[in-house]
DNA sequence: GCCAACGTTGGC
DNA sequence: GCCAACGTTGGC
């Protein structure tokens, strides 16, 4: 039962790392995910315990920005039936959620961001999801060959 | 701001 | 079930 890599987007307009930090006890759930194969990851394959690279899209510099920690597997995302909610959802219903969240915690603001740019020149990263164009995904897997060389490039930062 | 890539919707 | 139209994502 070893555990799974995995690397989570979001535009820090949206959510940053800092508000992460902010969090009480620095966890939040992570919830709004609205595309049914990051769902089917979030439901079905990610586990609390898995280790997370946390993304920053849209942004200045975009990149990996630091590490959390899967602390509560998948439950619904309640925030499918919050009509105030901009991830209200009215096909999801409490018996028959269609959409699910997990809870993460922070482990690791990387002193400095980890640029796309980088990662697209490093070598063994080449197949990494994040890497590839028009990959859109929120939710991504991460091979054990990828974490540990982004692993390395974490320790050479200051 | 542009636009390619992609997922979803809805007419048929 | 096909596929064009549309909306969104996200790099550049």
């Amino acid at each position: 039962m070893s555990e799974n890599n995995w690397l989570f987007k979001a535009d820090p307009k949206d959510y940053s790392i800092d508000d992460l930090a902010n969090e009480q006890h620095q966890t939040t759930s992570w919830d709004g995910i609205r595309n049914y194969m990051a769902r089917n990851l979030l439901r079905d394959e990610i586990k609390k315990g898995d280790k997370i690279l946390l993304y920053h899209s849209n942004a200045n510099p975009k990149g990996l920005v630091g590490l959390g920690q899967v602390v509560r597997s998948a439950y619904p995302d309640d925030t499918a039936l919050d009509q105030s909610s901009v991830y209200y959802d009215p096909k999801s219903s409490r018996d028959n959620p269609i959409w699910y969240m997990v809870d993460v915690k922070l482990v690791k603001i990387f002193p400095e961001v980890i640029e796309l740019r980088e990662l697209k020149e490093t070598k063994g990263l080449e197949k990494m999801m994040l890497t590839q164009r028009g990959s859109r995904l929120s939710i991504q897997p991460v091979r054990k060959s990828e974490w540990k060389i982004i692993m390395q490039l974490v320790s050479k930062l200051k």
